[in-house]
DNA sequence: TATAAAGTCTACTAATTAGGTAGACAAATG
DNA sequence: CATTTGTCTACCTAATTAGTAGACTTTATA
């Protein structure tokens, strides 16, 4: 299961995209909107700051906006930064691998098996954007 | 990823269905053979045992046997009995549902996005046994 | 230029889970 | 009855997760 960060990560750029206007969105309201503890959700929205998928403004009439398009942020990159590996297990992993004690690679069932979970996984996870799942990327039928 | 308890149930799991006699395996010898710390392997089994996977028998000339066959054994099942949910959210859980905090299901992006993500994985750990990563389903061409 | 409204930063803490261990006990076999 | 094997209860430690506190900085604007 995706950690809460990762959870409350998501659940925040859901509501951000979602915004008609383009002024910067506050902590606060996002944090009151989607009931994230506030203290929580800044640390969250400092590290996809830092990595640089949002961007922030201080003072009055401030807040957070995004630096990337939203249609550029796969769900796959906001996983990764927050959770780590996508893969099941080490030796299957991209980003992370590292060898498994017991087993040899090449003629490992639970490995090929790994890989194809993997990879169907990620078929969707890096295809699908914030866009997407905010529902701002096609002509909108708005939510019954 | 998996946690380190079902990574070493399938690398036990694994072993006891290559073996090629049908004697009880000893906890001992899984261990030794695949590395893993000995009393942790024993709650293992045990977990396995308690679940209808696995049956044992005590004293000498004991150790553990299947209960089932391994090619009935889906990887699902044992990641579900060892981790828990599959699922990458709650809302998403076929066993473990429950709702979400800030999100009304029936129109929200992330959870349909997460059901695919599911039903992807789920295609292949649903289908996929004990039998079929110890290699031994099909005629074995042996692992060069 | 003071003040209030924002985000930033460092540093905690509490709870849970992961990973592992110790040791007495019970059953089976020969 | 002695040995070999699994069983059970009860721990323990470290890491991670989830969350909190509070002082600080920057900025707009009155």
């Amino acid at each position: 299961m995706l950690s809460m960060k990762t959870q409350y990560a998501f659940q925040a750029l859901m509501y951000m995209a979602q915004q008609q206007h383009n002024r910067p969105v506050l902590i606060a309201e996002i944090s009151e909107q989607k009931l994230i503890p506030i203290k929580f959700l800044e640390n969250i929205l400092l590290q996809l700051r830092k990595a640089g998928l949002l961007e922030s403004k201080k003072g009055k009439g401030g807040g957070y906006y995004f630096a990337k398009q939203p249609a550029d942020i796969k769900l796959s990159s906001v996983m990764r930064l927050l959770d780590g590996p996508i893969a099941l297990l080490p030796c299957v992993s991209l980003n992370w691998y590292t060898k498994c004690k017991g087993c040899e690679e090449t003629c490992c069932g639970l490995n090929k098996v790994m890989k194809d979970v993997r990879d169907a996984s990620l078929a969707i996870l890096e295809t699908s954007t914030v866009a997407d799942i905010a529902g701002t990327s096609l002509a909108k039928t708005p939510c019954i």
